[in-house]
DNA sequence: CGGTATCTTGAATTTCCTCAAAAAGCGTGG
DNA sequence: CCACGCTTTTTGAGGAAATTCAAGATACCG
């Protein structure tokens, strides 16, 4: 997977330096550039009309954010860092003259897109068709791939910031942890998480 | 919104022809190709692992799907005719190719994909923090955008294919509309659904 | 007209939410 | 090191929302 689809990196002006809960940009906000992630991890959230917050997407280094600039004039999702995070800034105008000029890149970018709307259907999945414990464990497995099975993953999210993605009150995100852990289904011990290696 | 991002159109060797519930493709099929709709319109749905489905997303003229074979090796979704359908088949191949050389279609392609991504985020949205009225009215607004508005419009979905597009089940269906219906906030008769205009 | 599919509606049940209180963790400053 | 305040987590009780199951009503098609 590219650091970057975009761009080739390395041009100082354009990184862009976020700390923890710090807001890249909001809904509704004028949208001129997306970004690409290279290092920590944010989310995407909205908010429902009634005020609620949905997590709309976990995302990753590799990943690209604030792609809707490339077709509104106005950003529809908040994005928000949830570890300090170093992403590269890409003004709109830079990736369609990118796109244009150098066809690779176009490649890349669509890959990534694409990328995008798999993870996007698999949370459509988990929102809409499964029970607590089920949302639990395919969230967890999700974020423990790419891991040594059998060891313990750090998420740097509360019980609240899990229930925002999974659809779920923070109570029962709690109450689900455990009633998983009792049935040995998974360790939990805080924020670490770990799989039954098999 | 070009009627097909990537192919010019015109080439019959590349349509295909669905007929109302036929299937384009399923979950788990060797994926070579995606498919750029020129009419109809269908529906992309997948399957928890314990059997419940899910209809991801509402397709129309101008959308593409299969997409994810630009990326994987297999088709992560099954695509199904709703109404009588006319695709341009898109070999992926043929698009990395087309991205590579023609680089104005490779924007209308990327182009696609953020809209893409801007439809999954609504779903997201409606499936994880939205009650089912909200659901409901949220669905019709966005089948009915794009209509007269304080016109009847048809919809060909059964009760059941709102529930899957919805995350919710027949009967709640059918008890939310007619609910909506006495409080005012819609008329529905049948498959077909009115809002007040305003 | 009969047959099939769809739709409505009800009753009982399950799942998850809300609200709230208590427990646990964590960092800071004394 | 301990005490304090603050945030997060656990846990409980009660209630709301949607589900399941099923029976009957309606519409559609040959």
């Amino acid at each position: 997977m590219p650091e970057c689809p975009v761009c080739s990196g390395g041009d100082p002006a354009r990184e862009v330096r976020l700390g923890r809960r710090e807001i890249l940009h909001t809904e509704g906000e004028a949208a001129d550039a997306m970004y690409a992630v290279q290092q920590g991890f944010l989310r995407e959230t909205r908010e429902t009309p009634s005020g609620k917050l949905q997590a709309v997407r976990l995302v990753f280094p590799g990943d690209i954010v604030g792609t809707e600039a490339l077709v509104r004039a106005e950003y529809q999702s908040n994005v928000e860092a949830v570890t300090a995070s170093r992403l590269c800034r890409l003004p709109i105008d830079l990736v369609r003259d990118t796109v244009l000029r150098e066809s690779s890149r176009a490649l890349a970018l669509s890959e990534a897109l694409c990328r995008h709307e798999i993870a996007l259907r698999d949370s459509t999945l988990l929102l809409g068709s499964m029970t607590a414990e089920e949302r639990v464990m395919s969230f967890i497995h999700r974020v423990t791939s790419g891991t040594v099975p059998g060891c313990w993953t750090d998420l740097p999210l509360t019980r609240q910031d899990l229930g925002d993605f999974l659809g779920l009150a923070l109570g029962t995100v709690s109450r689900t942890l455990h009633r998983l852990a009792r049935a040995g289904a998974l360790e939990v011990d805080g924020r670490r998480v770990r799989l039954p290696r098999g």
